[in-house]
This record gives structure tokens, C-alpha cells and sequence, in this order.
DNA sequence: TATATATAATGTCATTTAGCCATTAAATAT
DNA sequence: ATATTTAATGGCTAAATGACATTATATATA
């Protein structure tokens, strides 16, 4: 009797899914967005492309894009996906902010997209990538550009995210080539925060928390050689127990 | 020259849109799931619906549903309105945790679900809205009950989330009703961090901070009376310094 | 060669906030 | 009255950041 009952009730759930069709419905349009950071000059920039289609054809956007549904397994995988053909960076930190929906944000109808920062050392981008529609932008100057869709919020809402975690976490460390000077870890964090840091206090957060260490090397960029460091990989998940002031 | 040059863009993405259908491309499933936060009897409770229909009819759920793409405005809305249904609580805190997808989490394809988290006072959900197939239960039993889909998972992410918040905010007083002493808040947090916090530390912390005030009540529970408090309204975005230690 | 200068790195004390534990306060029960 | 129990405060310690002075190491130049 259970098990006859267990019969009816998978036979039921079969022949549900075998008249199921996921076009009997209107569902929104779904796509994954991409806020790429890198420090050049020190100064943080975003990779933006020019829209080769329509709608907004020609404007600067985010790269993003469609969920692949035979490729992708999950969305994280749209995300390094997205992340691999618009870099080729094999390890980027990657991180999902927030999913942004609307029925007014893209012309083409109800739409959804799932936001995800990443940050990566410019350098390793390789440079055939980096062309005339597919370009690092300051931060700064992205909003003069009048992004495409809402992408001028969503690169907000990254970089807030961004300054956000920068106040609790050494992140900005993933935006750092192998070997840097604590100078220059510096700037980048002073980037991103908007504001000076104390030098003795930001040295001795991140060495207290064993997040650099010496490589053995040295860098003359001014008078004094100030000795090189690479990260020991704890960046992406230590957080500090207090926070710097915003 | 260029006027035409415009017009001409202008009508391509016209007739662009003309032709458009969403139809025409494999476009994943797409929901919005809600874990509703309440305390009863010093426990963490969530709202936990039973399934009227396949697939996984009759199973525990998290509540949630389709985008209503003509009602909703945003996917905030859909969240509201799901939360309205299942509790006609007004103004509750709400706040999108993560967007989860993949091919294999519902059999009836790809899909992807938007979770949100809310924090309700119990008393204020209407009686008649907790019925045999929409129940508050304890989130330490949840995980028996063997939840449909990946909810499991998803209220795992939402009960990690609200103590990860927990450790450097007030988010709590959310859960509590009107009035209420400090030594039940500290249960709450307690019950939330799974922990013992330490009574000065805990009501320091919250003075200091000018989240509670109190309302000249009293409230005689054990042997001497303990002072009744209720929320300034600053904990949505009050964010400590420093946070407690996990 | 000595000295000025600029950048790198460290020393030291003040301030803030959480952790801890003892003590006091205010009610009820016996 | 006194014991008991829960509520609330006092006061010290510990840990981490903020602020600023001081020392170190290179180059440039008289």
C-alpha cells in the first residue's frame, strides 16, 4: 500500500514535468554581469566593452552575458566564464554582490542580472584581449561615459562593496602583482578608501595577521630600497575583528 | 548628416526589439525564495511552507514564487509581496542574501533562485496565516525534515548570514516585539551566535550605541523588575567597529 | 668625503572598545 | 527580618587602532 503509494505519486510527479514547459510562462530575462577591478597608475579601474548588439549597441557596458543552460552547471560558472574570455586570468578573486531586477532596466522586457566582482592583477590580462570595444576605464570617469542599462548603478554598487569589504579584509590584495612594496599596498587601499591611511597602524594590521611576507627582494622607486612582500594567500578569507573607520 | 545617421540607429533598435522574443533562447527558471527569521520560546524559528504541487509536492519549503512580471516592479517587490502573502506583516527587515543556480537544483531544468532573508516579530503575523502547511519551525529541526529542493542549503546561507550580522550589528531587535528587557535581547542574540555573550559587555555595547531606549515600563519576570526598552530605529544600519568574537 | 634630502621603517604612547568578574539593587518567599 | 533570585552597575584588563616622533638607508650634491 506504501509503496503503491509512492508509485502513484512519483508516476504523478513524471507526468507533471513531462507537460511542463518553462515557456508556458513569462519569465524575465536572466543574465550575469561582470565589475572587473584592476589598479593602474594607482587608480582603480573597471573593463568595460562597447555593445556590439543591440539594444544600447555601441554604448560601454559591463562585460556579462547569457546564462549558457548546457554549459554552465552552476552561475558561478557563467560568472568565470564571462571572466576567462573577457581576461584569460585563470584564478581571479570572484564574488557575487547582488542580483538587480527589474521591468524597466532593459528595453527588451522584464530582466534580471546577478552581479559579481572581480579583482585581478592588470598585468595578467593578456594584451591581444584589451582592444578599441574592450577596455580598462578609471572608475572616475566611467559615469561620464553613460553606461549602458543600469550598469552606472551596478559598477556603484561594486565599488561600494569593494570600499566596503577594504575596511575589514586585505582583498585589495588580489589587485597586487606577486611582489609589491607595503607602499604601494598602500596606495591601492588609499585608492579605494578615498582617504590616508596611518602608515604605522596599516603595516602593522596586515603583518599581525601574518597576510604578507618578505620575499627577500627590494625595489628602488625612491631614496631608501623598500623591501618586496607577496601575499601568503590568507587574503581572501581573513577578516579583521575591527574594522577601519570609514 | 547626423541627425539621420541617429535615426537610422534608432530604427534598427526598433525593429530590433520588434523582432526580439525571449522565447527564442533557453532562458533558466527563475525564483524568489524567502527565509522568514521569527523567535519563539527563545528559538530560532523559520517559516517553512508544505508544497501544494510538483515537483516535490508535499515537501517542507522555504516560502517564495515566480516574478509576477506584471505586478512586480522590481525584484525587491516580488520579495515584499511574497512576504506580505505569507505573514501580512507590513514593514518587515528585509535584505537579499544570494542568488543560487544551477542545472541539477529542480528537475524541471535549469534555474536559479534570488533568496531573501526577513526578520518578523512573530506576534505580528496574523494567526490565520499559520496553518498545517505554512508552520513556524525551529531552524535546529529544519534539517530533519528533509526540505524540498536545495532549501537546506538556502537556509543554511540565510542562518549563516544573520549571524555573521549578528557579530557587528543590532539586527536582532528586529525579531523582538515593542517592548522588551535587555536580558531578553541577549537570549536572542545568544540563540542566534549559539553562544554566551557577557551581560555588561552585551548592554554596553547597545547604550553606547543609542539603539534601545527605555520606555519607563517595567516588566516583572523573575525576583526584580527589569526595565522595559524598545528600538530607536537605528539598528538597520547601526554597524559596530568592532565585532564580537565568533 | 661630508651633508642635505627623500623615502622606508620602527618606537611609543593615547584612545577606544570588548572581556571579565565583583558588587550593588530590588523584588519575592519563608 | 532574612535568604534568595534576577537585574543592573563598577571597575579593571586586554587587544587593536590612531597619532606622531624617531631612526634607517639610499641618492644627490657641494
Amino acid at each position: 500500500m506504501l509503496i503503491l503509494l509512492i508509485g502513484k505519486l512519483a508516476m504523478n510527479e513524471k507526468e507533471f514535468l513531462k507537460k511542463y514547459d518553462i515557456h508556458d510562462f513569462d519569465v524575465p530575462l536572466c543574465t550575469v554581469d561582470m565589475a572587473i577591478f584592476g589598479i593602474i597608475d594607482n587608480e582603480l579601474n573597471v573593463l568595460l566593452v562597447r555593445r556590439d548588439e543591440h539594444p544600447e549597441k555601441d554604448k560601454w557596458a559591463l562585460p556579462g552575458g547569457f546564462i549558457d543552460l548546457k554549459e554552465d552547471k552552476n552561475i558561478d560558472a557563467t560568472a568565470y566564464r564571462k571572466l576567462q574570455e573577457k581576461t584569460g586570468v585563470r584564478s581571479p578573486y570572484l564574488e557575487q554582490i547582488q542580483t538587480v531586477g527589474s521591468g524597466t532596466r532593459d528595453s527588451r522586457g522584464w530582466s534580471i542580472t546577478v552581479l559579481y566582482f572581480a579583482l585581478i592583477d592588470v598585468n595578467k590580462v593578456k594584451d591581444n584581449l584589451i582592444t578599441e570595444r574592450s577596455r580598462w576605464i578609471p572608475v572616475s570617469k566611467a559615469r561620464r561615459l553613460g553606461l549602458a542599462f543600469d550598469h552606472q548603478a551596478l559598477v556603484a554598487l561594486a565599488n561600494g562593496r569593494l570600499k566596503a569589504k577594504t575596511t575589514y579584509s586585505a582583498l585589495p590584495i588580489e589587485l597586487m602583482p606577486k611582489e609589491f612594496t607595503l607602499t604601494e599596498l598602500q596606495t591601492v587601499f588609499e585608492t579605494i578608501l578615498e582617504r590616508d591611511l596611518q602608515l604605522k597602524a596599516f603595516r602593522r594590521r596586515l603583518l599581525a595577521a601574518d597576510l604578507v611576507e618578505e620575499t627577500g627582494n627590494s625595489k628602488i622607486a625612491g631614496k631608501r630600497p623598500a623591501k618586496l612582500y607577496r601575499s601568503t594567500g590568507k587574503d581572501r578569507n581573513t577578516t579583521f575583528s575591527q574594522s577601519l573607520k570609514i
